[in-house]
Formats: C-alpha cells, structure tokens, sequence
DNA sequence: CTGAAAGCGCTTACAG
DNA sequence: CTGAAAGCGCTTACAG
C-alpha cells in the first residue's frame, strides 16, 4: 500500500529524487539510489501505473486486442498459443501485457484510438481480426504503432506478422505431388479470407512448378467448414472413385481431418488410396492416424515475434513492417 | 483525444458537471445532461481510466490473472475457453476485463496486493493456479475479493469455481460399470493436484455404489502425462491381456486418448474388448473413434460464472463462495 | 546531485 | 442543479 511519499520520507528524500532514482536516471547518487531501492522494496513499494500514465508522456504500454472470442466462434489454440508466444517475449523483461477482447461491435462503437487513449496505450498487437473490421481501415490512418498477427495491417503505423501462404501452401502442394500424387483435389476456404486467396496462388504455382494445367483439378468449396469438407469429399469420391482426384489438397487442418475421415468412411486407406494434407499445424493432427501432412505455422513465434517488433517499433529501434515468420512441413506417414 | 475539459468547454459548463453527467448522476438537469452526452459524443470523448483510477475511490476494475502461459506448459484449450466464458459475461455490459499472464516466478517476486495496487484492481479471477503457488497462500490473508477458476481458495475474500469432481468422477465410474465393464483399472493423475484426490475419492464412491472392493482393482499412476499412460496401459494389457482390468478409467482425456491408442496398437477394440472413458470434455474427443466417454467440465460456464461471481461480490451483491459448475456425461460409442 | 512546484485528467465533498 | 477547489500518485522541467 506504500505510495512514492512514503517512501520518501522513509528515505528522507524528496519524492522526486525517489521517482528518478526507481525510473534509473543517472543523477543520483548512488548511495542515494540505494537507499531509496531498499527502502522501496522493503516497504513493497510498486508505481501506480495510473498515476504513472497520467503524469508520464513516453510511456511503452502495450495491450493485445483480441478479436473473435465471442460465444459463437469455436474455441480453437490460436489465442492460447499467441499468448504463450508474447509471454516467452517478455519473459524476465519485467514488463507486463495487458489483453482486451474486442467483439467487431465494441470496433464500430469505439474507435481505435479512443481505447488506446482511454486505456493509454502506446501501441496494440490484434489478433483475430477479420476482414472488414472496422480497425483495419481505421490503423491505415492512426498513429499509434499496431502489429497485426495473421493479418496485414496497412499505414505508416501498420505492422504485421504473417505466414508466406504463397510459398507454404506452394511447398505442400509439391510434396503432395512428390509423393506421387498429381491428381489434385483442392479443399479451399472461404473467399472472404485473404489466406484463401493466397494459398491458392501458392496452389496455382505448384501446379505451373510441375506443368499440371489449371482444369485438371477440381476444387471443392467448402469455405474452411470441416462438416461441408467431410459432405463433399465423400460425395467427389463416391462419384468418382479412384478414377479421378487422388489428392485433397486443404486450406486447413479441420478440413483435411474431415476429409481423411470422409476417405476411412468409404472403406479406403488415408495416405494410400488416397492422399490428404492440411494447413495450420493444430495440436489435433498429433492425435489423428495415419499422420496428415501439414504446414506448421508455429503461431507462438508469431505472438513472440509480434511482441518483439511493437516494442521494437515503440522504442524506434525498428519501422513498422511485415515479418514473415517460418512455416515448416510436417510430413505425413 | 478529447479531454473532459474540452468537453465541458464545448458544452458551456463546469467539468464537474460534465463527469457528474456522464457518470449517470441523478442531479443534473436533463437538458444540461442531453447536451453534454451529445457533444462527448460528437468528439468521442471517453474518459481516461488512469485518471479515474486515480481520482476515484469506488472503482470496478476487474482483471484476470492465468498463470501457466510460461513456455514449457503445453497449450490447451483451458484458456481460450476461461477467456470465452469471462466474455460472454461482459457482452454488452459496457464493461471491460484486462487479462495479466503471470507466473510462479513472478507471484514470487510481487505480492498479490501490490500488483492490484499497481493495476489499480478491485477484484481478480484467477486461472491455471497450481497448488502451491505463492498467490494461493496469500489470498487466505488478503482482503481484495479473488475467484479462483478450478482452484479452492480459502479465506474471507476467496471464492472458488469447480466442478465437483468427486461426484462427476463416481458418475462417470458408475457408468463404466453400467456398460458391463467391472474389472476396472484407475488411470490416475498426479498427486501434487488436488483434483487427483477428488477423483479418486468418487472412484471409490462408485467402488461402493457397486460392492466391488478397493482391492480388486488396479491403479496405474500416470500423472496426467499421456505417454506415460500409453506405456503402462500398455505393458498392463501385454502382461494380462483380456483377464483382467477391462476398463481403463482415466482421470483425464488425454490420458484416455492414449490407453486407447495403445487398445488398438495391440490390436484389440476400444469400448469392445477394453472401455475406456476421460475426464476434461476437451474438444479433441470429438474426432477420435469410437467415441471416448467422458466428463464435460463445461469450462466456458466457470469462466462466465467466475466472472458473474466476482462482480457480484465486488457490488456487495454477494459473499465469496464456492461454485461447482455443473458437469456433463457424455457417453462414449 | 537534490528539491519545490506544476501538471497529467479525472472525481468528489462542499458551498451555494 | 451547478461550479470552484482539493486531491489522487506520479513525472518532469526548472532552479539551485
């Protein structure tokens, strides 16, 4: 409970001296300093930080805005493993991050740069967000240093941290080939997900790598949803057998699960009669037999890079940018 | 970026009357009042909470503290789901929950009070403790209203969320027993949890519910670890193959996610030739066949209450309590 | 190297 | 019903 006069007092000093000797200025004396430490520490003395907010300009306050925690969507790792990444970053750095939900209505009512005023943030991570989110057109004008994970972020203050979607679903997409399966199935996602269209350009590529034209692959809509997934692989191979496409080649995870699940129903063998890969790295493919091939897109390093570059960012030791964070292939077996 | 100055100067009054006004007092005229929302309105005004923090005593400022984010924990779901749970309490309440990561280290380096002090917090909920954590023992002394999320905490001002695990645990033995399974084999967690001993004491409940003696029944103690569980069902099943223990009972999903996999390496049947049933309801059941049974903690309902709880008692409205959350059976196929 | 003083943006008795 | 003023706990020029 021991405020900053306290201490002074206890130190027999002015409480200026105390704040410049906790903030480490170096005019103090030293010996001056470390009575002032002793006696703050014996006291438990801890800054208010809205005293501190109130009173001090520079301040390096940075919050992660969670978008998408709303009771409707699936919980899924994401958030969890986006935590445990910015935690590793600040590990021992005796800094503290402080996390919002932000629900796409609280976006429309608040605008961005109120809360961080309201909440006196100096800089944002955003995680979550989707497209056509209010703060994504609204952070191409702000001036605030905002890092977006898996999500680009535009203007001079627009950060953010990606997967190179292009080259990764390329690699898997060729491995998928490799493997001696070139009849292709593409399970794609939904096309308000910038990732779709990315990963699909990646797709296209690994086609043109292997001179596989265009309209000798079928694709299957099923907009990231492993219900609609598991409806029409199963009705692509009821229909065709193993005449046609040999390969589902999925924009996620959740849709490949769904898809080999679709394969094992029909009486055929996953990897084997058929091949399926995915896309994301989830927990759950550690679980699932035979393994299903996938692009981990080690999202703890994408929480901890994000955190690096913000504070980076806030300290100007950096500009705001993209960073790509490396996927890696998980093959199958 | 608009003060409550610049408000009151737009609006032709005094500040005081302008917070007194937006703070939703009754004794301000009403067209004063309109006025004044109006013109806060227009310049987006919103109030800075360091400077209320500051200023005012009554304040509601709750915050959640998880600890376990540290980098060697794997990622579960239990975040992401305490998360959801707090949210779908705050939705369109106006009202706003910051989450702090912190761990044992840190709990060892500032007390409870002072980080609340330091946050300017008037209640905490806490998540992802474990026994021993230095915070537990301090909360029994501390006088700021605290819930613990899966976790006892004692003393006038700890309030706790669980799930009763000795009756879910009996109910889900007594299940086990009911499908035909009676030779039972405890897959057993860690001793250092104190759901550990809850569970075991149900077990030993539905042991009685049914005459069956304490003695005829096996225990593998695994300790919550999967591969752990994996072997010693294992060798278990190796040595006795289907003579003895048919029913692998596991204090956790995971664990039972592994006995199963190892029923089937040995090339028997899941829930034919051996059961087996979890604890946890986490989501990666959901995608393992045959179904798992298992116990439903609903984590998502103790976020919500623990968040209702705790506001309630900050209001007065309530006394620190105990919750249980009603858990869910839910069979295996 | 140190202290007195102003000020950050609010809230809240108090007076009228 | 409204305003002037004190005060919350800090930081930061400024003076010495």
């Amino acid at each position: 409970m021991a405020s900053i006069k306290e201490v002074a007092v206890a130190a027999g000093v002015s409480v200026s001296t105390v704040s410049r000797a906790l903030n480490g200025y170096t005019d103090v004396r030293e010996d001056t300093r470390k009575k002032i430490m002793d006696i703050a520490q014996e006291l438990g003395y801890r800054p208010s930080q809205s005293a501190r907010n109130l009173s001090s300009k520079r301040k390096e306050n940075v919050a992660i805005l969670i978008s998408g925690l709303g009771s409707n969507s699936p919980v899924d790792e994401f958030t969890g493993n986006v935590l445990k990444g910015l935690n590793s970053y600040i590990q021992g750095k005796n800094m503290i991050i402080a996390m919002y939900g932000i629900s796409s209505e609280m976006q429309a009512n608040q605008k961005l740069s109120e809360f961080c005023r309201e909440y006196s943030l100096s800089g944002v991570i955003l995680a979550g967000l989707k497209l056509g989110d209010p703060y994504i057109e609204e952070i191409k004008h702000t001036d605030i240093p905002c890092v977006g994970i898996d999500i680009k972020l535009e203007g001079k203050m627009g950060a953010s941290v990606l997967t190179n979607d292009i080259e990764a679903f390329r690699e898997i997409t060729n491995y998928t080939i490799e493997k001696g399966f070139s009849q292709l199935v593409l399970v794609k996602g939904k096309n308000e997900a910038s990732v779709t269209h990315e990963r699909y350009s990646g797709f296209k590529k690994a086609l043109k790598d292997n001179g596989i034209s265009d309209n000798s692959v079928d694709v299957l809509d099923c907009r990231f949803d492993e219900n609609l997934a598991y409806k029409k692989v199963k009705a692509y191979i009821e229909k065709h057998k193993k005449n046609k496409g040999r390969a589902f080649v999925c924009m996620s995870d959740l849709m490949a699960v769904a898809a080999a699940k679709a394969i094992e129903d029909l009486g055929y063998s996953v990897n084997v009669d058929f091949i399926v890969t995915g896309f994301d790295g989830i927990q759950l493919l550690n679980y699932i037999r035979p393994r299903i091939a996938t692009i981990d897109q080690n999202i703890v390093k994408k929480g901890y890079e994000g955190m690096r570059l913000l504070m980076r960012i806030i300290k100007g030791e950096d500009k705001p940018r993209t960073i790509y964070v490396k996927h890696k292939l998980i093959e199958g077996e």
